[in-house]
DNA sequence: TGCTTATGTTGGCCGTACCAACATCGACAG
DNA sequence: CTGTCGATGTTGGTACGGCCAACATAAGCA
């Protein structure tokens, strides 16, 4: 993503003091500093594929469709991501023995040793995200974050949680 | 825009955790509110049109060029908006008579009695969003993301700012 | 005068998120 | 056992925001 900038001389003043705005506006700069850092470490790896990796690293083996409802990823674009992925040996899929219909992901050693690689790379750019703040306004900021995501959150597909 | 859910059944904790995954989660929720307002009040208008009908109420007549400089939306992309803008006699474009390649855009009557319908719009959006915090947390969440969006922000139009 | 810059417009690209349709397989009711 | 229903993986398409390239034209300046 060649970086938004989102902004240029300041937005209108009914517009900049808005909480949607200002979100907005740090969700890009968020977002330009994943996809650069992805750029430059990433070997053509994006968002999606991380977010694969680190559910098939931390749940372990899976279907697709269990992976699209517990990442949040459509199952049309898991498919797609997972062709990168298993193209790179980085997972493997299997026919599930009992519903032949099911396919069992799994991660493989050089997708976690790539996992890993790209954990580094997201901490540094939480690291560059959050350089403005101090500890302890990153906790505010955090927890502030936390409560309007959990006390909302429309949460659509809770099957299976 | 059909209300993007985007989580599912929590995220892997190495994301979870994330301030950009935070605020991810929370830009999509904003985006959310916002297009369904829009969606539900605004006749088919979108962000594009509410930034650029504000740009001319609050900074008057510009031409298309500084409009897009100064809302940091791109000229084509202006100029799409504006077509819509002024099908529904928002806004009005007159050449001007000095460089006579230039329009001069002009919000209409009609245009500013929109803006103020969508303000109230966009404000009880902003009620929606922040609903879980207290009034002194919200003035704290948005000290934090001025913080992090001023300190920020790459800038690369700061041409006649 | 000619060269360069700025403007508005058209058309296109990319990434994220969705949705619809389809063939196929399992499960379960009758 | 059969038929129906649901789930799965896949393909293909949509929408939207953001961005870029190219173009014709007008202004400004050398």
């Amino acid at each position: 993503m060649p970086t938004p900038h989102h902004d240029t001389c300041r937005a209108p003043a009914r517009i900049e003091g808005r909480a949607t705005w200002q979100v907005g506006r740090a969700q890009a700069r968020a977002a330009g500093l994943l996809s650069s850092g992805f750029e430059a470490h990433g070997d053509g790896l994006r968002g999606y594929h991380y977010r694969l990796l680190a559910a098939l690293e931390e749940w372990g083996p899976a279907s697709q469709a269990d992976l699209g409802r517990r990442t949040g990823i459509d199952r049309s674009d898991v498919t797609a991501a997972l062709n990168e992925l298993e193209s790179r040996d980085l997972v493997a899929r299997s026919v599930d023995p009992a519903h032949r219909r099911r396919n069992i992901v799994t991660i493989t050693p050089a997708g976690i040793e790539r996992l890993l690689a790209l954990d580094e790379v997201v901490d540094g750019v939480q690291e560059a995200f959050l350089a403005p703040l101090t500890a302890a306004q990153r906790r505010q900021f955090l927890a502030l974050l936390s409560r309007i995501n959990d006390a909302q959150a429309p949460r659509i597909n809770d099957a299976q949680c």
